[in-house]
DNA sequence: GTTTTATTCATACTTTTGGGTGATTTCAGC
DNA sequence: GCTGAAATCACCCAAAAGTATGAATAAAAC
């Protein structure tokens, strides 16, 4: 078996409307509403025009600040432009969901072949025992497992055995793997 | 274990790059369409501002050259404000990768785990012997079958219950199995 | 040449497994 | 009420599995 990881690239229309909703939403009809932000615009930089003047009388007197005057004018205009841009783009989220198959070996799940069981005709005590002989217990161990004597054990073998048409554990375990009636 | 899907998430760096090249080739294009009205607007007052200090200018003569540079430079710096937020929001992406388990059961090629049986130490013939003995052999019959001893045979059986660290046959076919050293 | 590992084999002994026989109790079906 | 099956338990014995100790040979590595 290879762990090989396949990647399929997928796009949810889903989610793709419903981003696309709630920027139509966001969208606002009305005319005033519709340029509230350039209106804001207008009479922020019809106040900062008016700012100007009122900066350029005082600087007309003193020339050594000629400079200064300049450098707050394109650091002012900078700022708005920026604060324009941001205010007029929102940052969207858009989400790409990628479905990635992983192939997983089912060792954990075991269906129980009950056809193959009904035919050899175990008992459900039977069956018990034989997959605790699976896991490795000695009969002592099974014995203490299921609160029972040895002698118990061994007649549940004996009957295991008959019943399967085998000699030994070992060969009751592999038969069983093999017929699906222990996992 | 219960069959449930297991949902991990997982952002792939390759796959958010490639998505990166093409959201920029499509910006320019949905910039133009998304800013014409404030594009518009920007660009009339501009004119309108520049007209305003032209009139002025000629109504003045020369004396306000002044009033023109630093209009200008407003101008300039609105529009490099604007490209610069521009530049700094990008809508943001991300990445989802929904990791999907393909329960497999291969049960008719087996693979043997050499890792496992590095990590064993067990020999070729002490995996040979481990096999048989998997398949219900008895130790009397694994000799026949690989032409050697009983003894030789048992042997073998204290050498790989050793390395295994179990106590019986049942318990070593089983490690094996789960181990994959064993089909 | 020496050391290590794998393979093979033997002997003696202990423990576990498996077969046979018999018994008792409980429960479901007729 | 009777019968058969399942579950439980006991005892005896043989066979198989597992442990411990020791030995020999061949091949590869140092």
């Amino acid at each position: 078996m290879t762990a090989d990881k396949n990647l399929s690239i997928f796009v949810s229309p889903h989610i793709f409307i419903s981003l696309f909703s709630v920027a139509v939403e966001k969208m606002p009809t009305k005319f005033i509403t519709k340029y509230k932000i350039p209106l804001l615009y207008g009479i922020s930089l019809a106040m900062l025009l008016f700012l100007l003047q009122w900066i350029k009388l005082r600087l007309v007197i003193i020339d050594h600040y000629f400079e200064i005057y300049v450098g707050a004018i394109a650091i002012i205009f900078t700022v708005l432009g920026i604060w324009l841009a941001l205010k007029l783009t929102k940052p969207k989220e858009r989400i790409v969901i990628i479905e990635k198959e992983i192939h997983v070996q089912n060792q954990e799940t075991f269906t129980l072949n009950e056809k193959a069981l009904v035919q050899l005709g175990l008992s459900v005590r039977e069956l018990e025992v034989l997959r605790l002989m699976a896991e490795g217990l000695s009969n002592q161990e099974i014995a203490a497992r299921l609160f029972v004597s040895l002698n118990t054990v061994k007649t549940h073998n004996s009957r295991i055995f008959e019943k399967m048409d085998v000699k030994r554990r070992t060969q009751a375990v592999d038969m069983g793997k093999k017929l699906g009636i222990i996992p």
